[in-house]
DNA sequence: TCTTAATCGAGACGGTACGTCTGGTCTTAGA
DNA sequence: TCTAAGACCAGACGTACCGTCTCGATTAAGA
C-alpha cells in the first residue's frame, strides 16, 4: 500500500503526531461491515466514520474516495484472492481457477466488486489504483498459468498469451458485468474447450 | 421505446393534455449537450431540466433515472451503432468491425459509454434495460457474423458461437473498461489471429 | 416582515410552489424551543431544521443566518415587547417602562437578546435588520415618551430628545451588555432622578 | 495581564522548559496581523498559530479563547488607550475626551472592538476579563473626570456620578454598537450640552 | 362551448451526504 | 516540561441533488 511506504519514509524526521494505526484499522473494518450491511452504492463516508468512531477528516486525509477505502479494505483481507493452482494440465488449471473464481462473483461480494469496477469507470484516478493493485496482477497470474500450458505443449509456442488472457478474462468480466448469462461450470467448460482447440499458426 | 408504446395504448380514450414531443426532444438534446460538457458522472437531472427549459417532474414522469435518459438520448442518435458488414471472409468481417468499433470507444463518447456501463453495474433495473437495448442485440449480430464464418467453413461447425462471442466481446470490453492497454489495430489483429486458429474438436 | 410583503407582491404572477407557511411557522417555533433548551450560542441551524422537520435548505432559502431566524422568531411572539404606558408624569412613565423592561433582560431571554446584539456587531447585514426591526422603533417610542414630558412641562422645550434617548437607552444597554452592575430599581430611580434635574438652556 | 503574573510566580522553582517569550510575542503579533487582514470574526486560532509558527496547543495553554488573545494583543499595544486630560473645565474635558475617543471607533479598530464586545456577550468568562481590564477602568477614569467637575462647581455635589457615567458611556456605546447614527462632534456637543444643564436636586 | 383531466414550467419542499472547516485534545521528537 | 507540528474526534457548516409536491396555466378530448 502507498500509505505504508509513506509512513516508513517519514521515519523520525518530521514532528507531529503519527498516523494512528488503530484508526486506520477501525476504518477498514467499519468499511467492511457497512459494505456487508447496506451494499456498495448505499455506503457513505459518513457511515464509515460513525461506525469506526472516527472523524470524517481522518478518512479524507488518507483516502480520496469511498472506492479507495473499499479497495484497501478488501485487499487487506485478501478474501478476493484466488489461488492459481498447478493441477498438471492446462484444462485442469483453468477449470480449477474458474471453479474458485466464479462463486466469489455471486451475491454480496460480487456486488462490491462490480461497484469497484463501476467506480473505476467513473473516476480515472481510482481506475489507475484499481488496475495497479487488482486488475493487472491478476492478469499476470493468468498469463503465467497459460505459460505453463505452453511449456507442457498444450498451447502452441507462438500463441499471444497476453491477448489470450484478455479473451479469457474478458469473457468472465463480460458476463459478470454486462451480459445476462450465468457464470457457471458449463460456461467454464465451454471456454476451456475453445482454448484447447487453438492450434499453432504453422 | 417503452414510452412510445404506452402512448399508443392511450389512444383517444383519455382526456387531458398529451405528452409534449417538443419537451421530449428538448430533454434528449439537453442531455446530449450536458453529457458533452460535463461528462456522465457530473451530469444531473437538474442540469438537463434547466438546459431543456423543462420541469424536473417532466423528466421523472417519463424516465426512471439519468441513465435511462442518456440511453435514449444516445439510441435516438444511433451514433453508437456500428454496422456488421459482410466482407466475404471472417477475418475481413472481424477486422472491419473492430476498425469501426474501436474509435467510438475513445474520447467523450467512450466516457459516456463507460458511464452507462458503470450505471448498469450499480443499478440492476437500469442494467436490464441496458442489456435489452444495447448489449444483447450487439452480441446477436456478432454471433451472426461468426455464423457466416461457419457457413464459409472458416470456423468448425461444432464451435460454440455464443461463448466465442463472449470471448471476443469480452476482450474488447475488458480492455475498454478495466485493463490499461490500448484498443488498437494490433489488438484487433491478434484477436483475429487467435480466432482463426480454432480447429474442430474432431 | 420583509417576507410577508414579498409574498403579497408575488400574488399569482410567478409560477412554482409557494412558500409553505406551515414550514415557516414550524421553523420559528423550533427556533424558540431550541433557544430555550440550549441557549443562543449553542443553537445550530441543523438543530432547528431537525426539530422543525424541515430541510436545512428551507431555512437557508429564507433567512441569512441563525440570528435572522431568532430575530423573526422573537418578533413574531412579541414577548420582548414592552408597552410605553402613559402614567400622567414623566417620572411615572420612565419608572413604569424600566420596571417592565429590566426583568426581560434577566435569565434566558436576556441571553438571547445579548446574543442577537453580538450577532449584530459581527454581521453588518444582520445589524441593519436588527436596527430596522428592533432598535430604531424602540427608540422612537422612547422619544415619544419624552415628548409627552415636554408637553407636560417636565422637560424644557429645547431639550434634544434624540440625544437624551441615546443617553437613557445607552445606560440601559451599557449595563446590560458591558458593565458589571445590576439593572434594578435603584438604577432606574437614579436615572430618572438625573433626567428630572435637566433644566432649560435659558 | 494574568499571564505575565503567572510567569513571575513560576520563577526558577519548577523544572521543565520555561515559557518562550519569543512565542508569546509572536502570537500577539500574529493576532494583530490576522485581525488586520481578515477581521475579528474570520480570525481563527489556527490562523494565528500558523502565522506565528506556533502549535495550537501553545496558544490554548496560555489563553482561553481567541478573544483573550485579542484582548492582550490590543492591551499590549495600548492603541485603544485614550488619555483623560484636564483642560480646566468639564465641557472642555468631555469634548476633548470625545474628540480623541470617537475616531478610534471607526474603521478596522472599531470592528475589532465591537468584535470583543460581541465575544463578551457570548462568553461570560471572557466578559469578566473584558470588564476587568477594559470596561471598568475606563469608567473609573470618566468618574474621576466628572469628579473634577463637581470640585469646580460645574456639577452639583449630590450628582450620582456613577450613573451619570453610565449615561455618558452608554450613549457612546449605544451609538457605536447598536444605533445607526454617527459618533461625531455634533453628537459630542449635544451630550455635553445636556450634561451641563443638570442642576442640583435642592 | 363547457367540463374534465393530464400535461407543462417553475420551483419550494423534506431529506441526505457531501467535502470543508474549526475547535479543542493528544501524540510525537527534539530543545 | 515545554515546544512545533500536525493527526485526532467531533460535529456544524453551507451546498448540491435527489425525487416529490404544489402551483397556475395549457391543451385536448368528451359531454
Amino acid at each position: 500500500m502507498k500509505m505504508a511506504e509513506q509512513e516508513k519514509t517519514q521515519g523520525s524526521l518530521v514532528p507531529g503526531r503519527r498516523r494512528s494505526d488503530q484508526s486506520h484499522q477501525a476504518i477498514l473494518q467499519a468499511a467492511r461491515e457497512v459494505l456487508e450491511q447496506v451494499g456498495y452504492r448505499a455506503m457513505t463516508i459518513e457511515a464509515i466514520a460513525a461506525k469506526a468512531g472516527v472523524g470524517k477528516k481522518t478518512i479524507y486525509r488518507w483516502w480520496s474516495s469511498k472506492a479507495a477505502v473499499v479497495l484497501e479494505a478488501l485487499a487487506s483481507h485478501t478474501e478476493v484472492e484466488v489461488p492459481f493452482a498447478d493441477t498438471g494440465s492446462l484444462e485442469g488449471d483453468l477449470l480449477a481457477y474458474f471453479a474458485l473464481s466464479f462463486p466469489g462473483l455471486q451475491g454480496k461480494s460480487g456486488t462490491v466488486l462490480s461497484g469497484l469496477a463501476a467506480e473505476a469507470q467513473l473516476d480515472p484516478e481510482f481506475a489507475r489504483e484499481f488496475q495497479r493493485t487488482f486488475i493487472v496482477p491478476r492478469k499476470q497470474e493468468l498469463v503465467a498459468l497459460l505459460q505453463r500450458g505452453v511449456q507442457r505443449g498444450e498451447l502452441a509456442p507462438d500463441t499471444n498469451l497476453e491477448v489470450l488472457a484478455d479473451l479469457i478474462y474478458g469473457a468472465k468480466w463480460y458476463r459478470f458485468l454486462l451480459y445476462p448469462a450465468p457464470l457457471d461450470d458449463a460456461f467454464a467448460r465451454e471456454i476451456v474447450k475453445l482454448i484447447l482447440r487453438l492450434r499453432s499458426g504453422e
